[in-house]
DNA sequence: AAATGACTCAACCGCAGACCT
DNA sequence: TAGGTCTGCGGTTGAGTCATT
């Protein structure tokens, strides 16, 4: 914080509780003016010191909603739009690590806000949980998103990455350190006595293509993972272990994951998100069950 | 076209720790 | 050093939007 904010510049000094009540503070969303009122104020005077900012700028909001509102909001470098697949991969990962611990795994994700993150986690990852009908922070649920989520989330950005070489080399997405210094534990029989696979996320994704089986036809169907037919039994050979799980739950796992659910987020095939129809939730239940 | 339910996300709240006087 | 204030964090809420019936 700048020091210059400490002091209190402002008419002012402190504002007690019932000065507070008095001042009829508004609430609610904010108004297109307050945030260019906020803006300016910003642009001139800096951040921080965020009640007597308040005060200052003329707002009748408290300090709190106007810090609110310039991080998670107004901020100039703040990204706005649908969290990638590189995003959700990174999420997940951090969250396995840190737990909830949303600001520091925003500090990982540029341009993201704390708020952004925990809300994907309470409305995406909270929600398979509940359809899988266990705990969030279960093993099982946990097994689900490393042996099964995160290896589908590469095979994404590998896909996109292929798609994009052509053009475009080496670039995860603007804003993104990911390519170049982020690094995933993803593998290994178990979280806690895993001989990991530590590694870039370059390697990584060159090495869990082969651990998963492949992605069936979604780049000549536009389905991405839509199960039209035999998706029960068919067999598709993986070149190395399947994190300690037998080939066919691999194989059924990923062939009855549905990416083309009409989307809540970016809808059909454009989402980034990973969904499940009944089937699947019914299917992983039993894995879950019993304790693959 | 209206009603209903599901979903998202901006904004609020309470709390803890840091900071200031 | 104590008390007051500020900041930042994680949890929660509810208005708005969209999809379905």
């Amino acid at each position: 914080m700048d020091v210059h904010m400490r002091g209190r510049s402002c008419s002012s000094s402190t504002t007690t509780q019932s000065e507070e009540e008095m001042m009829d503070l508004r609430r609610g969303p904010w108004t297109v003016d307050e945030d260019l009122v906020l803006v300016n104020y910003i642009a001139i005077h800096g951040e921080g010191r965020w009640n007597s900012l308040a005060r200052c700028a003329g707002l009748k909001r408290t300090g709190k909603s106007c810090r609110l509102r310039w991080l998670n909001y107004l901020r100039p470098d703040v990204r706005r739009g649908n969290i990638t697949p590189e995003e959700q991969l990174l999420i997940l990962e951090l969250h396995s690590r840190w737990g909830n611990r949303w600001s520091k795994i925003a500090q990982q994700l540029p341009g993201r806000t704390d708020n952004e993150i925990k809300n994907y986690w309470r409305t995406r990852v909270q929600k398979h949980a509940k359809q899988l009908q266990c705990d969030v922070n279960s093993k099982q649920f946990k097994d689900v998103m490393r042996y099964f989520w995160m290896p589908r989330l590469l095979e994404r950005i590998q896909a996109a990455r292929n798609n994009n070489s052509a053009s475009v080399s080496g670039s995860v997405h603007p804003g993104s350190d990911l390519g170049q210094q982020t690094q995933f534990v993803v593998a290994g029989p178990t979280p806690e006595n895993s001989t990991a696979t530590t590694t870039t996320s370059d390697s990584l994704l060159t090495t869990q293509h082969h651990q998963v089986s492949p992605v069936s036809d979604y780049s000549t169907n536009g389905d991405y993972f839509n199960p039209v037919s035999d998706t029960q039994n068919n067999v598709i050979p993986t070149s190395t272990t399947n994190l300690g799980y037998p080939e066919t739950v691999i194989t059924q796992w990923s062939d009855n994951w549905d990416y083309s659910q009409n989307g809540i987020v970016g809808g059909g095939g454009e989402s980034s998100e990973i969904y499940l129809n009944q089937e699947d939730f019914w299917f992983l239940q039993q894995q879950l069950c019993d304790g693959i």
